[in-house]
DNA sequence: CTAGCTGCAAAGCGTTTGCACGATG
DNA sequence: CATCGTGCAAACGCTTTGCAGCTAG
């Protein structure tokens, strides 16, 4: 599922239709890197079509998380971001709350969580992309107390 | 951090002031079990003091949630979901995007992963309290194409 | 042909913010 | 008494929805 192509025929085959403008949002997430928040995806395919709506790339985008095609992630802000899903770049993240920092982290941290879920539960858990919020090294010692380490009550 | 109380005096210590709102909102908060949305505990309070407003809550929330004191998590919905951060009740989420029913999962699957974390990015992460989202037995059966398993992609 | 998709416009919703008053320590 | 927190009201921004017309298959 590397190809837009691909990922289109499996549109068709799962009963949906194949538009000009799902091609360009899924052509525009397939060949722009990292992540994209809605508008963006938006303001790239109105480079070529300036008539899209937001609500075309809402609806297309809705499609394609169900399909797990796309991975949608909310980094902290009040927008999601979505990503082109393709396992050989499969990774995850750690978002300082108090730098607001994003820091890459690789997937073998949490790629045998979804077995052991799977066989425990019968639960297919998508794990193709985590935020994870948390304190990075320089902020936690910036603020050891307030909202840092461990305090000394029972946790 | 069992108690209000304690939790009280760590606002104290923090440097926050400790008012009425703030108070019942902590009381709020740990003498109900399970999640609450920030409109649940605004009614709850308004129960006593009819005052109160959405805002001064979710000021409260904040500050609750740097210290550390509750978790805060979206379950799917549009709104976040805020529990009393105990060590024994941990706790994470399976959250099925099919019939959007939400089950429970043991801390174990995830507390090594916290600890792993820190020793190799210095990044404290609050792995308290996740959800995590996917596809339950019933539902992956009941689609096993259009969301289900695998395609038969590269990925 | 007809089910599904689009663009438009408007609404929806939880959450955030500015401000003046009041309370805390 | 200086600062921080509150209530009020309004705004905010992302996302969703109803609807009429269009289009893919």
């Amino acid at each position: 599922m590397s190809h837009e192509l691909e990922a289109a025929q499996a549109l068709r085959d799962s009963g949906h239709r194949l538009t000009p403008q799902r091609l360009m949002i899924l052509s525009v997430l397939r060949h722009t890197g990292g992540h994209m928040s809605a508008a963006e995806i938006l303001g790239r395919v109105k480079e070529s079509y300036p008539f899209v709506d937001p609500s075309t790339v809402y609806r297309t985008l809705s499609v394609l998380k169900e399909m797990r095609l796309v991975t949608e992630v909310r980094l902290g802000g009040a927008e999601a971001v979505y990503e082109w899903l393709s396992e050989d770049r499969r990774h995850h993240h750690l978002i300082c709350r108090g730098c607001r920092e994003v820091f890459p982290l690789a997937d073998d941290y949490l790629s045998a969580l979804g077995t052991e879920i799977l066989d425990d539960y019968g639960f297919r858990a998508d794990i193709d992309h985590f935020a994870i919020f948390g304190l990075c090294e320089a902020c936690r010692r910036a603020a050891p107390d307030a909202a840092g380490d461990e305090p000394s009550g029972d946790r």
